[in-house]
Order: C-alpha cells, then sequence, then structure tokens
RNA sequence: GGAAGGAUGGGUGAGCUGGUUUAAACCAGCGGUUUGCUAAACCGCCGUACGCUUGAAAAGGUGUACCGAGGGUUCGAAUCCCUCUCCUUCCGCCA
C-alpha cells in the first residue's frame, strides 16, 4: 500500500509508474478525496481543542457547550472516516511501483531471460509428459481425485508419494543448513486482515478459499501460499534492529481457485487446487532489498542446480508482476514433453509495500522507525519438481531415475518402475 | 463448554478510590564523557499515527488521537459500565 503523502509529492511519477502497470486509475478523485479528508481532520481537531481546554478548565458554565461540540465532532468524525474510507478503498487496490531496472512491457512477452544454465537432455525417444509416466506406474491417479474431490487435484501414491516428500525435504534441509533460513511449520488457515497484509485480499478475493467457520469468528482463508503466513509474522510489530534480517522457510500446501484460468493446463498436475510449495520469506532492512532478492533468488536455483535440472532465470516485465512486487524473478525448468521452460519459482521483492499494509516496522541504525523490507520466493514448488523429475529423469522402459542428492531421502534406490 | 484473573510504549512493569499522568521506573536502543581497545561507570536522548506549519532539502516547531478492539457514562476516562478478541490458571471434553 503506498503512502498518499509521496503519491501527493510525486503525483507526476506515480501516475507514469501505474501506466506501466497498466492500471486504470481515477487520479483526480484519489487527489481530492486526500484534500476533504485533511480539511475535515483539521476542522475536527480545532474543535477537540476547544472541548480540551473547556474540560481543563473545569468551568461550569461551559460544559453545556462543550456537549454541543461533542456532537459536532461525532457528525464531522463519521463524515471524515467515510471519506477516509473511500480513499483507502482505492490505495488498498493499487498495485506495488516497479523499480527502475524492471523492464517496461504489457505481459509475459516482455520477460527478459537472463541466465540459462544446465544441459537438455537428448532422448533417443519421445519423451513423455509426466502424467503419462505417473499413470503408467500407477502412482499418479487423476481419476480418483475427481471421484473424491473433483477436477484439479490429484493422488500421488507409492514411490511417487515418497518422492515428493522427499523432494520437500531435500529442501527444506538445503535451505536450513546452506542458506541460513529457520523452518517454520505454520497454520494455513489466515484471517482477512493476514491476507490483505500481503495483498491478496481485497482485490484478489475471487482466487482465494475461504473457510466456512463459526459465525462469531472472523473470515479466514486457506493460504494461496505459505508466503501469506511466513511474512505476516512480523505485522503489527516494530523489530529490533538485532534481529534482522528474519529468514524463514516452510513447506506447506498451497490452495488457489485459479479462478480465470479455464483452459489452461487442465491436464495433469501443473495446476491444482492444491500442492505442496516450499516457500521462502525474508525481513530485512528496506535498504538491503535487491541483494536480498539476489540472494534469496541463488538460494532457489541452488535446488535446481543440486538436481542437475536444466533452468533458466528471467526477470519479469512491469506488466507481468504480481501486485506486491516491486521487482520478481522466474525460474523456468525444462519440461522435456512441453519442449519449453515452465515456472518453477517466482522471486520478489516487495520493498516495504507489504510492510505498510501489515504495519510492520523497525528502528533503524538512527533509531528511527522505518518500514521493513519484505520478499519472498518459491524454494521450489514440490509438485512441478516432481513433474520436472518425472519427465527429465524419465528412461525409455517408463521408469524414472531418482537424482544422486535425493536418493538419501528415498532409501538410496536409483529408480522408481513398474510394479 | 464452565469458573476466575489478566492485556499499558521495542521489552519488563507501576498507575486503575475518574481532573499534577502531559503514562512513572527499569531494561534494551541511540548520542556523549571517560578510556590504548573492550567492558564498566556517569550524563543526555528515546512511543505510534495523522493534521497544520518553517525549510530547497536535511531537520525542526506545533496540534489532535491512541494504554488489546469496538461502543457507552461524564464537562472530562488508561482508570467506571457493556460487548468482543486474545492470553493465563483451574474444571470438563478430546487427537
Amino acid at each position: 500500500m503506498h503512502n498518499i503523502k509521496d503519491i501527493r509529492k510525486n503525483f507526476e511519477d506515480f501516475k507514469k509508474s501505474m501506466e506501466l502497470r497498466n492500471t486504470d486509475l481515477d487520479f483526480e478523485n484519489i487527489l481530492s478525496l486526500d484534500e476533504k479528508n485533511r480539511a475535515l481532520i483539521q476542522e475536527k481537531e480545532n474543535l477537540e481543542k476547544e472541548k480540551k481546554n473547556i474540560s481543563k478548565s473545569k468551568d461550569e458554565k461551559l460544559f453545556a457547550k462543550s456537549k454541543e461540540i461533542s456532537t459536532k465532532i461525532d457528525d464531522l468524525s463519521k463524515k471524515q472516516h467515510s471519506i477516509k474510507k473511500q480513499l483507502d478503498d482505492i490505495l488498498s487496490s493499487i498495485p506495488n511501483i516497479p523499480l527502475k531496472d524492471v523492464p517496461i512491457g504489457k505481459d509475459e512477452n516482455d520477460n527478459k531471460e537472463i541466465l540459462k544454465v544446465g544441459e537438455i537432455k537428448n532422448f533417443a525417444f519421445k519423451p513423455k509428459s509426466h502424467y503419462e509416466i505417473g499413470e503408467k506406474l500407477n502412482m499418479l491417479d487423476f481419476d480418483l481425485a475427481t471421484k473424491t474431490t473433483g477436477s484439479r487435484f490429484v493422488f500421488v501414491k507409492d514411490k511417487l508419494a515418497s518422492l515428493e516428500r522427499a523432494i520437500s525435504n531435500f529442501m527444506i534441509d538445503t535451505h536450513t543448513k546452506i542458506n541460513g533460513y529457520t523452518e517454520i511449520s505454520p497454520p494455513l488457515m489466515v484471517t482477512d486482515e493476514t491476507m490483505f497484509g500481503t495483498g491478496q485480499l481485497p482485490k484478489f478475493e475471487n482466487d482465494q478459499f475461504e473457510i466456512k467457520f463459526d459465525e462469531k469468528e472472523g473470515r479466514k482463508f486457506l493460504i494461496p501460499t505459505a508466503e501469506v503466513i511466513l511474512t505476516n509474522m512480523v505485522k503489527n510489530q516494530i523489530i529490533n534492529l538485532n534481529s534482522l534480517p528474519i529468514r524463514v522457510v516452510a513447506s506447506t500446501p498451497c490452495f488457489r481457485k485459479e479462478a480465470g484460468s479455464y483452459g489452461k493446463d487442465t491436464k495433469g498436475m501443473i495446476r491444482q487446487h492444491q500442492f505442496y510449495k516450499v516457500e521462502l520469506v525474508s525481513i530485512v532492512e528496506n535498504s538491503n532489498c535487491i541483494d536480498e532478492l539476489e540472494r534469496m533468488t541463488n538460494s532457489a536455483t541452488m535446488i535446481l542446480d543440486k538436481l542437475k535440472l536444466p533452468y533458466r532465470k528471467i526477470i519479469l516485465s512491469t506488466g507481468d508482476m504480481g501486485f506486491s512486487a516491486e521487482k520478481t524473478y522466474d525460474i523456468e525448468v525444462w519440461l522435456p514433453s512441453e519442449n519449453k521452460y515452465r515456472e518453477i519459482s517466482s522471486c520478489s521483492s516487495c520493498g516495504t509495500f507489504q510492510a505498510r499494509r501489515m504495519k510492520a516496522r523497525y528502528k533503524n541504525k538512527e533509531n528511527v522507525t522505518d518500514f521493513v523490507g519484505t520478499l519472498n520466493g518459491s524454494g521450489l514448488a514440490v509438485g512441478r519438481t516432481l513433474i520436472a523429475i518425472l519427465e527429465n529423469y524419465q528412461t525409455e522402459d517408463g521408469s524414472v531415475q531418482i537424482p544422486d542428492v535425493l536418493k538419501p531421502y528415498m532409501d538410496n534406490i536409483d529408480k522408481i518402475s513398474i510394479n
């Protein structure tokens, strides 16, 4: 969320940034609401001062007048709150401003590749898709999921279920032992306020699963990514400088409605309503965001290096970035059956954008309170890593080799084959 | 689910028989003195948000609100009343 003061001050810059992000806004309305709001605050504060003086004087003759002032204040207060709410509603739906080095563009076609790693294997046969491999092995069962739950879910069985768990454990171990992250096992449900903090609400409510809870309770949602709950660990607090940076990692299921992607990736487990993801979150001094983003992205690619999966790193254009991001790297893994790279991780710096929404602050070196910087990245999407291993490590007879680094997690077996 | 107690600044914690509280004190933090360095000691500063204002800016000045959240009583609420949330302890139930 943006500070209205900054918008007021750098209005033209702000306008331009929003155009880069294809955001259509009624800029004049923002300014006029802001002015009205401030005028009402002034009026109200003057009355409050008068009232305060009367009560201090303890002059009984003025008591009646004080009462009169109270009703006026109530009235002004209501007006001001309504204006402020209108303003906040608009502000809370405005995306973050891209950093200067983010390529300007309309959509994903304007993203820029910046790195390509690993050798793409030349198969002597036509490589099968992950779902063909999985179904042949009898270890991916989409029909069973349809029967019990619905579309876009899957049963992972037997050795593939172990492999999925192995992937997750391997990632967590790498991030905790080598990359300096602390493991967290968080709640998978959050309040609406928490969803607001990271930017899922109010604008993207349609993508979220809401849980029916007791009437009395506030609203609760299933997390669409652990980013939501890990980032919000610092909400509504002022952190000591010496406890920064905070680096946490969690492996959690993620729940997404995938509204608006009806035709996309209907086959296989590329796009599911529920999937496991290992998520990295960093809370840093806001001046360290850029460095931390590189560090985080390197932590994510380290996994692919160790798994010996070919990948590329791209920087998202202004038109393709997520709502809260100021700069995003996507990491895409090679899928032989599709003959192209597919997203397996997305690492973003959000600057102070989420911190403002969460009111997450710290005391900087000058002892001045300032908003923290927040970053999040997948390290990596577990389901898609499973897919990548199935496809890249497949052999002609339908079995799948186990990547060396995962063998210790799989009873040191070499491959998974048809029973 | 029942009963009792509690929630105060970054932390600990007084105030809670309405008006010298304009939120004490301690710790942490920041600045300084001393010092070969560290430590210690001593001195000073130190809540948050928003408005107005001086200034090119950095940084000041000033006002209002805020003592878990929201309402109420009152000329006046951290303090009294109501509702809710969360925490602690005890009882019951339970993986």
